[in-house]
DNA sequence: ATAAAAAGTTATATTAATCTAACTTTTATA
DNA sequence: TATAAAAGTTAGATTAATATAACTTTTTAT
């Protein structure tokens, strides 16, 4: 019998097609649907690499898309996507709010380390970051001494 | 004027060109000598695959390669071989120590995250690892408290 | 209602990283 | 020291992710 950790990963795509499932969900929260143009727009490429990801994840089940009209995510596609972005969200928050990596260099990385963890080491960062605001920073002033210790640079 | 961060990257290898000097510096670290084949069985990879990788990092002026011969490393490539061990040392250490992520997979996957941060970012995670030791963790107890918090799961 | 513009699609090309298979050089040994 | 085995190299194929250019469908504006 096989059995699966709760941690398991529910995808095997690579970091290109979850860039591509994690680009429709973002799309269809902020504009109620997403369009090739706007996933082409969003991961600077051109609309005809949307059209080979697209139709790769179609045959794999991830997501619809009726020829041009809206791309959407299946119950598979969403749930890879909500994964994705979950790491991404938890990545970035760490990155920024804990160690006070500037906003648009934490997203970017985070964008890039999503695909390279899994659920299970995402969610041990999501932890680290909870006990410390429960158990370390109890004032202002712990978290401005984390930051100027960060940022203080040793070789 | 151009002007440099002490962090900018100081290549702009891809991943897999970045595996390849850091195999053969572990290599020269471990056995003296890199050859070939040493790198192919590290990586998982064929022989030839190793020697395209290896032609393209000599026109790059990364290693110099004697035919039939070893593998060694240029001054440029000790400079980058050296900048993603240590970010490498400095993620497994994170996963493992910090985040007490088994062995195995904290090394995994630290051999993935290291190529997607900059050296700026990994200072920032060698710093908080410092940090929580000096200021946070003062009995045994602190660390196995955070341990235990680190490992429930909660959804 | 129709023509021009915008959006989407398809076919084909390019690039990087790998592989297999054929070939060459080096090494080890009988 | 000749030859078989091991190691290394090269040429050509494959795959994934992208691009360009030509084409088709849809939308928009008159």
């Amino acid at each position: 019998m096989t059995r699966f950790k709760r941690s398991e990963k529910i995808n095997n795509l690579s970091a290109s097609l979850e860039d591509y499932l994690e680009t429709i969900a973002m799309l269809k929260k902020e504009k109620k649907h997403a369009r090739v143009g706007d996933i082409a727009k969003s991961l600077n490429v051109k609309n005809s690499s949307v059209n080979v990801a697209i139709n790769f994840l179609a045959k794999n089940g991830s997501v619809m898309h009726e020829r041009y009209g809206y791309v959407d995510l299946t119950h598979q596609g969403k749930k890879i996507a909500y994964e994705v972005q979950k790491k991404h969200d938890i990545l970035n928050k760490f990155l920024n709010k804990l160690l006070f990596i500037d906003t648009e260099i934490a997203a970017k990385e985070a964008c890039e380390i999503e695909h390279a963890v899994s659920v299970a080491t995402t969610h041990r960062f999501e932890r680290l970051y909870m006990f410390l605001n429960k158990y370390f920073f109890k004032k202002d002033e712990d978290i401005i001494n984390l930051k100027k210790y960060l940022e203080k640079w040793e070789e």
